[in-house]
DNA sequence: ACTGTTTCTGGACACCTGTCCAGTAAAATG
DNA sequence: CATTTTACTGGACAGGTGTCCAGAAACAGT
């Protein structure tokens, strides 16, 4: 008996261990996707990071293999929180009947309040056209994101197979605007918000 | 008479002159554009494009002020050439009857012959999210497309105002399947060209 | 054939990049 | 308290970057 409690004071020591160094790392990684926000893909150094982080440029290679797979996890985690904030904006509001509008509006807000972070998001899916190391990603937020509207769809009880044009319009026109709405045209979101309720109207 | 002449004859130097400066400028501006669409916005250097053109890094700075002049001139003038190439799409085929079709199959052929041409494409407008020097050509090259998009709605008899959101949609759509092509999906040419079809008979 | 101009080279420059490591500080362990 | 393990630093390193320039080479005009 003292030999399994021993071993799992030992277990729990090693996860403890574990899970502060993996906190540490989520946290250099969160310096890290503000730093790519701002800078984008191709402008981001490891210093940059470091000195966002307080931290020498050696602690980020003490956490993590190569700039490679810093960058990597930086978009596997900033993916989490932006699908996240995705799904937040899909179920803030229960009415079916004005859902659609909500749900429009939710991404005109989106527009004016995460610029940046849709700015890295566009960034980093060209990026993956060159680099295979981002394809998987990439792949797997598209694939929420056409979820994202399959589950809407759903709520409104309409055909399925319809969500992935239909995520397909409203990345096009949300990506317009938030160029339109980056270069300093503050009614770009209001635009966004007329023009895809007109594409909607038409398409469902 | 003598004075005149002789004027002509320098002026005409002179343009033979800067006519061949300018031949030069855009041989070397082509060679980049090859080297941007091989490796990309990011990952593109001088030394890179230099040793493309077969000529010292020196000789790009003679013709070029610096590497953002180079890259915005590279830009632009490859912006001629991608519209040019949308253009002979949409007035191959004089049949109105079938056009729509055929410039959908268009697009689909182009994924295929000339998909790191259109990848550059989506690289750079995503660059200019960041990089304000990006900003005007990109914008230039948008109301262009939305503009062949607006000529094609003409000659079908449908007004022209949705010409953007419809720019919107085929791009969308069109991004899309490149980015599956690129991924060794062979079948997205001909997907898109279904779901295209099927997007436009609901929109127009 | 000589002279002045244009074109182009090859290399120097200062800076930035990712990577690596010896050594230090801190914390956990016994 | 002593020791071992973990966390982190600061700087060295090789290689890459854009920029610049003295001078060679090619060319033009006379």
């Amino acid at each position: 008996m003292i030999h399994l409690t021993k071993m799992n004071r030992l277990a729990e020591k090693a996860e403890a261990k574990s899970c502060r160094r993996a906190r540490k790392k989520d946290q250099l990684a969160d310096y890290g996707i503000t730093t790519l926000k701002r800078l984008g893909y191709a402008r981001t150094s490891l210093r940059d990071i470091a000195e966002a982080s307080g931290v020498a440029v050696g602690t980020l290679h003490y956490y993590f293999e190569d700039r490679t797979d810093l960058i990597s996890y930086c978009v596997r985690r900033y993916k989490a929180d932006f699908i996240t904030d995705m799904n937040s904006i899909l179920f803030a509001d229960v009415d079916v009947d004005k859902l659609v509008d909500h749900f429009i509006r939710g991404l005109a807000l989106s527009i004016r309040q995460e610029a940046e972070t849709h700015r890295l998001w566009y960034d980093i899916r060209s990026q993956a056209m060159f680099d295979p190391v981002f394809k998987k990603v990439v792949d797997s937020i598209e694939s929420d994101l056409t979820k994202l509207v399959a589950d809407l769809l759903k709520r409104l009880n309409i055909p399925v197979e319809q969500a992935e044009p239909l995520y397909l319009v409203l990345d096009a026109t949300f990506r317009f605007h938030l160029q339109k709405y980056l270069c300093g045209d503050h009614n770009a979101p209001e635009k966004f918000e007329k023009q895809t309720v007109a594409l909607l109207s038409k398409l469902v």
